[in-house]
DNA sequence: CAGCAGGGGGCGT
DNA sequence: CGCCCCCTGCTGG
């Protein structure tokens, strides 16, 4: 079409639709993913981008998240919600049983799903899932209703308060405060006041009354973590009694390795081994990687989890290399009504000691390892993530760690700086000249 | 033989 | 604190 003035206007038909499939094949390839959703110990990477889009809640989230790739551990969730809502995100559609729909509603809500979740109106009908377009109503996003939304809900902890139970204790309930959309609201309310309130006064929040906060750590992680204070007091209350011992920090970058998956091609000629990584022949990688590493017995099944420890998902947020946060294997209670927690990963400790040992204050947010150094917190954390950012100049093969792949670049290079004093045998690796040595020189 | 994971020392910032 | 390097124990082909 060509306006009056000549100026021609170019149209791309089914710019949506193409758009969308794009970014749906985008999820499926984890390219550009920049945060990774847990639910049930299952991740799912994607993108900020989609989920603010569709979701005030998230882009909230992310306002107040730093991390570049942070890791939202999402509670009282089922994964299968999550799977049917990303699908509805990203593609617009999803199906749904009758029978679960009610829960799937449920989650939306607690995500505030534009478009499936709709504060001030009854809840969606079946029609409106599948024809909702979540980019049709993103306009709207900001108008929405953050007022309504933004009704104060002081009052963080509910009764059920758990939140200062144990971390072991089974608050897990997945029910817990998803009932009403007022929890929802609750929990809205409490990002979004964080947001426009002022971080700071977090500390002052409502909620503080009941955790104790027993060092000034505390609330360097408070400024920290801007993003939904409340949750991270809750994380605190529990982890409270080791601030020191468990709280950890650790990141983990997922940046190359996990999302990009650009350099990740590699790696195939070593076969399943690092099939991990980000091949794409296994578009889900990191998923079952980490799916993997959760399952051990006390592995984040415990912490993620289930509620046995934890009671509920905690949000392990940030866990990128920007943003460390703390880690409190104990959740927060049930009594929140977040649909995830925050978990920081900062380890504050680190500000009031430089010492390295000061006793393990670090935990892998992933396992039960933990260690006083956080630098060594986070090249394990990398094999739960399969990250391996040390790429290999003359192969595919990446690496965890940089003298890893030192030693694996002698196998280029030919070099054998290892040599045995008793003969003119060389060896690449010390550990081929100990074998030597023994075998040979015994 | 190659690689992985974990621990420790050292250094620069 | 983060990174580099080295060492050790272990595993798998």
């Amino acid at each position: 079409m060509m306006a009056s003035d000549g100026m021609l206007s170019l149209s791309w038909n089914n710019h949506k639709a193409t758009f969308c499939h794009i970014l749906s094949t985008l999820r499926e390839k984890e390219r550009y993913t920049d945060v990774t959703l847990a639910c049930e110990g299952k991740f799912y990477p994607v993108h900020k981008l989609v989920l603010s889009t569709c979701s005030e809640y998230f882009e909230n989230v992310f306002e107040h998240t730093p991390c570049k790739h942070p890791v939202v551990v999402l509670k009282d969730i089922k994964c299968a919600d999550i799977e049917a809502l990303l699908s509805y995100m990203y593609d617009g559609v999803v199906s749904v049983l009758q029978q679960d729909l009610a829960r799937l509603i449920k989650a939306a809500e607690l995500l505030q799903i534009k478009g499936l979740a709709v504060p001030d109106e009854p809840p969606l009908k079946e029609h409106n899932k599948k024809n909702a377009y979540p980019w049709s109503s993103r306009d709207d996003r900001s108008s929405p209703h953050p007022k309504r939304r933004r009704r104060e809900e002081t009052l963080t902890s509910t009764p059920q308060g758990s939140s200062v139970a144990p971390p072991e204790s089974p608050h897990s309930s997945p029910q817990h405060h998803q009932e009403s959309n007022q929890s929802w609201d609750h929990s809205k309310s409490l990002s979004q006041d964080q947001r426009e309130d002022g971080i700071e006064q977090r500390v002052g929040d409502p909620v503080e009354p009941a955790v104790e906060f027993s060092s000034p750590k505390q609330e360097a992680l408070h400024n920290q973590e801007p993003v939904d204070e409340s949750l991270v007091k809750e994380e605190v209350i529990e982890g409270s009694e080791e601030n020191e011992g468990e709280r950890m920090d650790s990141r983990i970058e997922y940046g190359e390795g996990l999302g990009g998956g650009d350099s990740s091609t590699g790696g195939e000629e070593h076969g399943s081994k690092y099939s991990h990584q980000l091949d794409a022949k296994h578009p889900q990688p990191l998923h079952e990687a980490v799916v993997e590493a959760l399952a051990g017995p006390s592995g984040m099944q415990g912490w993620l989890g289930t509620g046995e420890l934890g009671g509920g998902f905690s949000m392990l947020e940030g866990y990128s290399e920007d943003g460390s946060q703390e880690v409190h294997p104990a959740s927060t209670g049930p009594g929140t009504q977040q649909p995830h927690q925050m978990v920081g990963l900062n380890c504050d400790d680190s500000r009031l000691s430089r010492r390295r040992s000061i006793g393990k204050c670090h935990q892998c947010p992933f396992c039960s390892y933990s260690s006083d150094r956080k630098d060594h917190i986070t090249i394990h954390i990398r094999t739960h993530t399969g990250e391996k950012p040390f790429l290999c100049p003359h192969c595919p093969y990446r690496a965890g760690t940089r003298s890893v792949l030192n030693n694996h670049i002698r196998v280029h290079t030919g070099e054998k700086p290892y040599a045995c004093v008793l003969c003119p045998y060389r060896a690449s690796h010390r550990h081929v000249l100990q074998f030597h040595i023994l075998k040979h020189h015994k």
